[in-house]
DNA sequence: GTTAAACAGTACACTTTCAGTCCTGTTTAA
DNA sequence: TTAAACAGGACTGAAAGTGTACTGTTTAAC
């Protein structure tokens, strides 16, 4: 499996539940973890860090809480991906700039990654927050389950 | 960054040079690890895997070695991070069967990660080992590029 | 038949990264 | 003035990844 972290997971099923409110309206920390059942911590965690790259806008003070930064239309799951774990590739070498590679003049496939991360961005590009949050949400008050604990796995 | 793990990398670049060879003569672990210049146990442990898992031929004995067990146009690098990391995809859910994730009912984005893990198998589907050992081939025994150590990289 | 080269499989130690939590500080509505 | 809520950083335990070593099996060559 191509590995994206548990808290970037976490994010995109955070991020929806803002997608989903018509109003728009602000939504604190705690009302979020308790209504994706996470912990507090790690949700605060989670949106501090998505405020940062200005996926979400904060409010500070006792009626604080977090905005979109954007329309779900606008933020595409690359976007968040970006966000909480640096450009899209699948490794390193695509990700830094030319020239910075030891052995760029000599590697055997380079040059070719450029062509698979570009058609993994761009995939990842066409899907975004709007439709992430639509169809299949049944409960919209319940927990992701994207992360899939060992345990709870039939084996 | 999505990681892929490094053997991964690795072992497409290891599997570049057997694509690479026009006899399709067989290779000892001992010759590719020196041609790649990686440590030889790593060499040996990543072509028992791809071996494992059919892209490649073992022969044993004093004169045997590995070889493509299909033509470099048939092998993908969907084939071979599925060989060395399992099913193709982003998210743990995904990956297991229907049924397997005890929050599946009421996770609310599932069933959008289908499709984007579709779209991202489908672009590594897409581009062959033959694609890969290809054209920007300077040097054929040279090294794997494609890790840059942290220390070699400019901050 | 003996030898040595080469693959097969497993196990292990080391390192790095992730995940989750906690603590202190700042802001702001009531 | 108070308390709710965000900001930022630090820390720890767990998990995964990485590289290596060791023992066993196969087989060509002599």
């Amino acid at each position: 499996m191509i590995r994206m972290t548990r808290l970037t997971d976490y994010g995109i099923v955070l991020l929806t539940y803002f997608a989903r409110d018509p109003d728009h309206t602000m939504h604190s920390a705690r009302d979020v973890a308790t209504t994706a059942r996470l912990p507090l911590p790690t949700v605060n965690k989670i949106l501090k860090a998505l405020t940062r790259k200005g996926l979400l806008i904060s409010h500070r003070g006792v009626k604080g809480g977090y905005n979109l930064a954007r329309a779900p239309e606008e933020i595409s799951v690359a976007d968040i991906i970006t966000a909480t774990e640096g450009p899209v590739a699948l490794t390193q070498c695509t990700v830094s700039l030319p020239g910075l590679c030891v052995q760029e003049s000599c590697c055997p496939v380079h040059g070719n990654w450029q062509k698979i991360n570009e058609a993994i961005r761009q995939a990842l590009d066409g899907v975004k927050l709007s439709e992430m949050a639509r169809p299949l949400a049944r409960q919209p008050g319940s927990p992701n389950k994207n992360i899939v604990p060992r345990e709870a796995r039939v084996s």
